[in-house]
DNA sequence: CGGCATCCTTGCCGATACTG
DNA sequence: CAGTATCGGCAAGGATGCCG
């Protein structure tokens, strides 16, 4: 149990260490949070809310993803002291301004599946030839 | 269980295990295709230089991302028979087309790496504390 | 130079059990 | 309801060696 606050990322190589794409990239490239970031774009959502929407994810992952979103600043928790207890997940400003280059990413990709899927079709139909 | 129609949503059921968006954020999520395709965006580059370029990428996985690149019909490849061998690689037109989407995301990561950063501090602070 | 094949470590993530 | 804790499988990916 260390804790692991240290500002700096661990020195490596030259060019790479503070790449901010990279940095970003690791942290919303997993497949969950892309995911419940775009669910909560639809308005505040409660834990087992988003349970429900995202099909496939566990209780883990979708706590571990939404602790990775709060801490850094874009999802913010709120509890209700009700009993029981009640728990609202919501975009922060920052976590909203997300929002838009995802929309971007995801409608690219709605816009180029198909040709993805031929061009794949045609690579591997090549290989086996 | 009906399907919830959100304004804003792409679909009424976007999140499914086999929808667009995951399937392609499952191939350019991970942290290397972004930054192979960002750099072939400034033009084609031969293997050894993109090498150089992505410092920390690993010989194996800069060849596995050029293939599924190349298989997906984002990047061309180009043999020049010559000694010793030469390989470039370069975007196809419809790679050229991620280009935005990617743009969008980074000129994102360099906007908001700060106030992340802060956040993340933050909430480790308070954690520690 | 631009790969491919192999071994082997790392850590992601699901499954399960328990708490407030 | 909304988590935390722990174990374990398995796939991603690094290291290394060989080839056209």
């Amino acid at each position: 149990m260390e804790t692991m606050q240290v500002d700096g990322v661990i020195d490596g190589d030259p060019y790479h260490a503070d790449c901010p794409t990279r940095r970003i990239l690791d942290r919303i490239g997993d497949r969950w949070t892309v995911l419940v970031v775009g669910v909560l774009g639809d308005g505040d959502a409660r834990f087992s809310e988003l349970r429900r929407r995202i099909e496939r994810i566990s209780q883990k992952m979708l706590t571990q993803t939404l602790r990775s979103l709060e801490r850094d600043g874009l999802v913010r928790r709120t509890v209700h002291p009700e009993v029981p207890v009640r728990v609202e997940y919501g975009l922060t400003d920052t976590g909203r301004t997300l929002l838009e280059p995802l929309r971007a990413l995801r409608e690219w990709s709605i816009e180029h599946v198909d040709a993805i899927s031929t061009a794949q079709a045609a690579y591997d139909d090549a290989a086996s030839s």
